[in-house]
DNA sequence: ACAAACCGTGGAGTTAAGTCAATGGTTTTG
DNA sequence: CAAAACCATTGACTTAACTCCACGGTTTGT
């Protein structure tokens, strides 16, 4: 599929997608026209954009997710060891997840608070 | 207490404190001394900052921490409706801790992977 | 008393993650 | 077949949240 129409399905920006592939993130086939050099992309390029929303919600920074990315890559390669930063990275969203209920709570008893005493 | 004992016990740099203070989201007496003008804080600005760290953990910008601790001031002014801008942020941030799960669910199923492909 | 450690202000610089605009091709559609 | 919609590249711009530096005054430890 094509930039916009991924675009779309995934709720980004085209300048996203294009900013994201040139870090690396994400990649296109040139795209089999020979006219033009729009680039393509396959369907999973939206599961992708999700993922990435995800990590970005738990707090993961681009760079981050390359290297993530490449892990998944580089997975069925030889002896590389990947597990020290997935385990790393693991406790660190663990701990955020924790943080972030920690003030949810807070917001939750605040709108009580506001709710009780007007 | 001064800046640099603040710092410490909240685990934030000088100038961070000094950052959010000229943002609104801190304050402090001008010290009792009359020959200098060191800051002085409260024992409860640590909790302050501890409370920021989990509002950006949890996908809070300083600029709705702002209004957030404006909030709490005002909860026992008059009329001022607060409760809209309260539950938005709250579906937010449960919403942001529902895709942090989901990635932190990846992360470790990427990690079983790794571990049983080698 | 004097060096080390601390504090203040002002302003410049940095990084991450986009976003925008200009320019010029290509495809689709009425 | 022309207008509308799409695409590419380049490079400048933006915003948030710090961070650093220079300068000079103050406190504290020895």
């Amino acid at each position: 599929m094509r930039i916009g129409e991924l675009a779309r399905q995934a709720s980004v920006s085209r300048d996203t997608i294009r900013f994201y592939e040139r870090n690396g993130l994400l990649s296109s086939s040139p795209g089999a026209s020979r006219t033009n050099n729009y680039r393509d992309y396959p369907d999973s390029a939206v599961l992708t954009l999700e993922l990435i929303q995800e990590a970005k919600a738990a707090g993961f920074t681009l760079a981050e997710l390359v290297i993530f990315l490449g892990q998944i890559e580089a997975s069925n390669e030889e002896n590389f060891d990947g597990d020290a930063f997935l385990q790393e990275k693991i406790e660190e969203v663990e701990a955020k997840i924790i943080r972030s209920q920690k003030f949810l709570q807070t917001l939750k008893l605040t709108r009580q608070a506001l709710a009780d005493s007007p």
